[in-house]
DNA sequence: TATTTGGTTCATTAATTTTTGAACTAAATA
DNA sequence: TATTTAGTTCAAAAATTAATGAACCAAATA
């Protein structure tokens, strides 16, 4: 594998670290990516990364569990490969969406626990009503997606064009 | 402190964590929050996570940093106070729309990077716009809340009332 | 100027998270 | 049934991250 897809690999471990999850599962998701397989093999993956069977199977379950690759295989062969997830697009966002609700509701039961009525109340209720509202705004926006994909798509990709001449 | 309210503040730590940043940070913020003073001196905030000196001081510091807490200080007057941040909402998630932007560009340099067109190049490309567009969605829905803000508040809390009755 | 107060820094320690590797299971082949 | 292959599990090791506490600095007071 050439130096530009090792350190593409590097990359996505770094952001994944950033983002909370793990190194490992970053360089796996980016492995997947840039392999140029539409599959790649248990042991393809562990030699990639050079890491040991028991890493590799704990990071595979992680990237399946969380729907960003998935699990195949095939008849007359024993192992099992992987490929990028090519789940819906929304469904991804739509998991982090319960982020927000959390954060309104911890905000919102901090405010009924003041018993002073003040600045920082007006505040707690603002800041949790919107993220309660942001994440119905984003339910909205991800069916927009679903709805107008092809239509999105070709205009982010006129835009490319017209950038790049 | 009652016990509620210190059941409360390690909630917020384990949702701090959860979310990626440190549980001390989510405990200073909780605390904070149900206080029930505008703002509180470090020493408050040291005793009342009973932390030493260093971890406060390093708390505080992520707090203000990230823009969830306001460091103030009052005339005749040495000490350091802190309280939850007034700042204006938007910002707060303007800060993570930059994630979407990273994961736009990294899914799209995986696909630049790939030698082969298939059923994974074309994921990419759909997933990379997706995350450039819902940056710009959010920019927009942002924009929407500091404009309606009140009205959005409203009728959040009529809806509230309907359903408490 | 000397002392006290309020907080920071940073090396050490503690806790947590990741990784490894050896032992194991389950399925396929011989 | 015995062997090989593919992967899982889990305890121990390694690495990373967070917390402590002692030494320190700077500003305010005596």
């Amino acid at each position: 594998m050439d130096n530009e897809k090792l350190m593409y690999i590097e990359e996505c471990g770094l952001l994944f670290d950033k983002l909370g999850l793990t190194r490992m599962a970053g360089r796996a998701f980016g492995y997947l990516v840039v392999c140029d397989e539409d599959h790649v093999s248990f042991d393809q993956i562990r030699e990639a990364l050079k890491a040991s069977k028991g890493s590799i199977s704990g990071t595979m379950k992680q990237l399946v569990q969380t729907g960003m690759a998935e699990a195949l295989s095939l008849p007359g062969d024993r192992k099992t490969y992987y490929r990028i997830s090519k789940v819906k697009i929304g469904d991804l966002i739509r998991q982090r969406i319960g982020q927000f609700t959390e954060l309104a509701e911890i905000l919102q039961k901090g405010d009924d626990l003041k018993e002073r009525d003040d600045d920082t109340s007006d505040w707690l209720t603002e800041a949790s009503i919107f993220h309660y509202w942001i994440g119905d705004q984003l339910d909205g926006i991800i069916k927009q997606w679903e709805n107008d994909k092809q239509k999105i798509i070709h205009q982010y990709n006129e835009n490319r064009k017209e950038h790049s001449t």
